[in-house]
RNA sequence: GCCACCGUGGCUCAGGGGUAGAGCAGCUCACUCGUAAUGAGCAGGUCGUGAGUUCGAAUCUCACCGGUGGCUCCA
């Protein structure tokens, strides 16, 4: 580049009405809830990133600049390099940024035509495509849609030598941004507009803050967040394992004491439903491949799948991706009135997916687990009713564990996409039946979003995000017109005739590996009392203290309640800190003086002490809080 | 799968061309102690795997296998 759209000296801070109108007007394009002006200097903090860029690695040979947007925590830009970028070359860019935010170079923007934009762009393959969008006014420099009736201005923002198509808006000059509130985070491939068949470009990513202050908590909130992590948690607490070397990537070894969290859970939902109707099936964890032809889920989602096992026979088994085929063939053993229906199966059925190796991560994305799955079969007029139900079912689910930080999608279908079975009209009759079923619980905000639909049909997911804000799916129910279709079911009518019932699929955990996960950050490890894996640690104080210490275990398990014995010869802090960072809820010392009164002196995990109890007491005050499920230790 | 970084005893980590080190955990012994670590001793690793460079590789190079953060994907 090098040509010189601008003309001001460095420094001069002198604005021309054209431009200060067009400061203004970019302000639009700062999002509902961003701090308006650290929008600004991210996204100028994006443009320095990219001027140091250039500068450092030109001489290396052709650098193309492609987009560099604000983004929740900071700002990223993406560039083709003529090399890998690595931690040296991140620690000169960062260097070099501070310097230019030293020069207080002024942002200086002007409006340009299309022309101008591809005369100036002319070396910037990246940016001719986004010119071109622009030109047709459907995208935005991002490339993502524009309104109907707003197509975009092509705006130029320059500052010192740097020039970039934006459409804004940027702080007035780069002294504006605080180069002690500025940091490189990280570099990470990212492919053009997100499209794998596209080049992959080199991605920067950074952050900045208003002061240094600010910066330092961020960094600090991120350290804070790496201390909650359940992939952390689950090897100290010793809940789960993965040996992804022996046992295979994605594949969980649930220990002692992560089994105990999800039995827990498994008891509560199928006490849950069987109290609401539905009856418990078992099915198989392999089937062959004609079941899931029918179903669709072989030719529509074979890239995800392990590969089929063959027998000597000539038969191709598929492990099971879903539990749905198999319920289906359940529903049609039998011949089923209107009388009948619904009819609710439900089954924690383990499934294998085979996700990409760069994917898998921890329990939240992972080849095998377990959903606390359920198909309901319905009458077309039931559906809406059934639908409410499952929603009201899993809100209770996720209140019992005090989950309320998540959001709520309607996921629906791509128009113009092949990856779903079925027609049109199907899809939106049962999309409709979704849309109706929420109007039932006006507190719930949702949002509706295409191409997050099931391939068999539209959903309502349950979304939240894990300690490092990503964000999981767990809860899901979703309403399925196409395989009923497909596997031809029946019911008898009213009428005496045959008709086609509708399905239900949900799950109201999602997945036993996922939302264990999600649990462990959410409770930091410290799990209430009714999940605890241990939930009392016996602590005797001397030798002489131990046959009462054994005797309070026994009776504990005796009333149901998990507790240990640490009849280690250590000191008795030594033990109450062990039980602290195992995050035991209760730990119940035992003195001379308990041994005394047939008596336990309890501490909480929360450094609270509660005092001496009899043992009848503390054993009534526990199952009371169990039988709550109590979110709180007394 | 793609990009970057990383891979040393059960865990956390130091070291770095001459044939492995700490703390914690574990085991043994002593201590028997009132609300977050008693002391001493012992044991434990072919430094992810395979090839190459070298007189010599945990250390350098390459490939592969994993992990972390992104991207893509996620029925």
């Amino acid at each position: 580049m090098g040509r010189e759209l601008f003309c001001f000296a460095t420094g001069e801070r002198q604005m021309d009405i054209q431009q200060v109108d067009l400061y203004k007007e970019a302000e639009r394009y700062i999002p509902k809830g961003y701090d308006p002006e650290l929008y600004k200097v991210r996204h100028s903090a994006a443009h320095i990133l990219a001027q140091a860029v250039r500068e450092r690695f030109a001489p290396e040979g052709e650098v193309s600049i492609a987009i560099g947007p604000p983004i929740e925590d900071g700002f990223y830009y993406d560039f083709d390099l003529p090399r890998a970028a690595n931690e040296a070359d991140l620690a000169w860019v960062e260097e070099r940024m501070r310097e230019i935010i030293k020069g207080k170079f002024p942002f200086a923007v002007r409006e340009v035509s299309v022309e101008e934009a591809r005369e100036f762009f002319k070396e910037e393959p990246y940016k001719l495509e986004l010119i071109e969008g622009l030109a047709r006014g459907q995208v935005d420099e991002y490339g993502n849609a524009v309104p109907e009736g707003e197509a975009p201005k092509i705006t130029i923002y320059q500052h010192d030598t740097f020039a970039d198509l934006c459409r804004g808006p940027h702080v007035r000059h780069t002294g504006e941004i605080k180069g002690t509130a500025l940091k490189l985070m990280s570099v990470a491939g990212a492919y053009w507009r997100g499209d794998e068949k596209n080049r992959q470009l080199t991605r920067i990513y950074g952050t900045a803050f208003r002061k240094q202050s600010e910066l330092d908590e961020y960094l600090k909130q991120l350290e804070e967040a790496k201390l909650r992590d359940h992939r952390k948690l689950g090897k100290e607490l010793g809940l789960y394992a993965i040996e992804p070397q022996i046992v295979g990537q994605g594949l969980i070894l649930w220990m002692p004491k992560g089994a105990v969290i999800r039995d827990q859970l498994e008891r509560f939902l199928k006490s849950e439903q069987l109290a609401a109707g539905y009856q418990p099936v078992y099915t198989p964890n392999i089937a062959k491949l004609d079941l899931f032809k029918i179903s669709g889920h072989y030719p529509y989602y074979k890239e995800s799948q392990f590969p089929p096992l063959e027998d000597d026979e000539g038969n191709s088994y598929l492990l099971k991706p879903m539990n749905c085929p198999f319920h289906i063939m359940i529903y049609k053993q039998e011949h089923h009135s209107y009388r009948d229906l619904p009819i609710r199966l439900a089954e924690f059925g383990t499934v294998y997916r085979w996700e990409k190796s760069g994917e898998v991560s921890g329990m939240t994305r992972v080849r095998g687990f377990t959903q606390d799955d359920a198909h309901l079969f319905v009458t077309p007029d039931q559906v809406e009713e059934e639908f409410a139900n499952v929603v009201e079912l899993t809100l209770k689910v996720l209140d019992t564990f005090g989950l309320s930080d998540y959001r709520v999608r309607v996921g629906v279908r791509e128009p113009n996409s092949d990856k779903y079975v079925g027609d049109a009209a199907i899809w939106d009759q049962a999309t409709q039946a979704i849309l109706n079923a929420i109007q039932r619980f006006p507190e719930l905000k949702y949002t509706v979003e295409e191409g997050e639909a099931a391939f068999y049909g539209p959903k309502l997911d349950f979304v939240v995000r894990d300690v490092i804000k990503r964000d999981w799916q767990l809860g899901t129910v979703q309403v399925d017109m196409n395989l009923p279709e497909r596997f031809e079911l029946e019911y008898v009518g009213e009428d005496n005739a045959p008709h086609r019932p509708v399905m239900i699929h949900r799950a109201p955990f999602g997945s036993l590996e996922r939302f264990i996960g999600i649990l462990i950050e959410h409770f930091g490890g410290a799990f209430p009392l009714w999940l605890a894996p241990q939930q009392a640690a016996i602590i005797p104080i001397a030798d002489r203290h131990l046959e009462w210490a054994k005797e309070v275990r026994t009776r504990l398990l005796a009333e149901g309640l998990r507790a240990e014995v640490d009849a280690r010869s250590d000191r008795m802090n030594a033990k109450i800190r062990e039980a602290q960072m195992q995050k035991v809820p209760y730990m119940l010392v035992i003195g001379d003086r308990e041994v005394e009164e047939q008596a336990v002196s309890v501490r909480l995990r929360s450094n609270e002490t509660v005092g001496a109890l009899s043992l009848e007491q503390f054993v009534a005050l526990a199952k009371r809080l169990i039988n709550e499920k109590s979110l709180a230790l007394q």
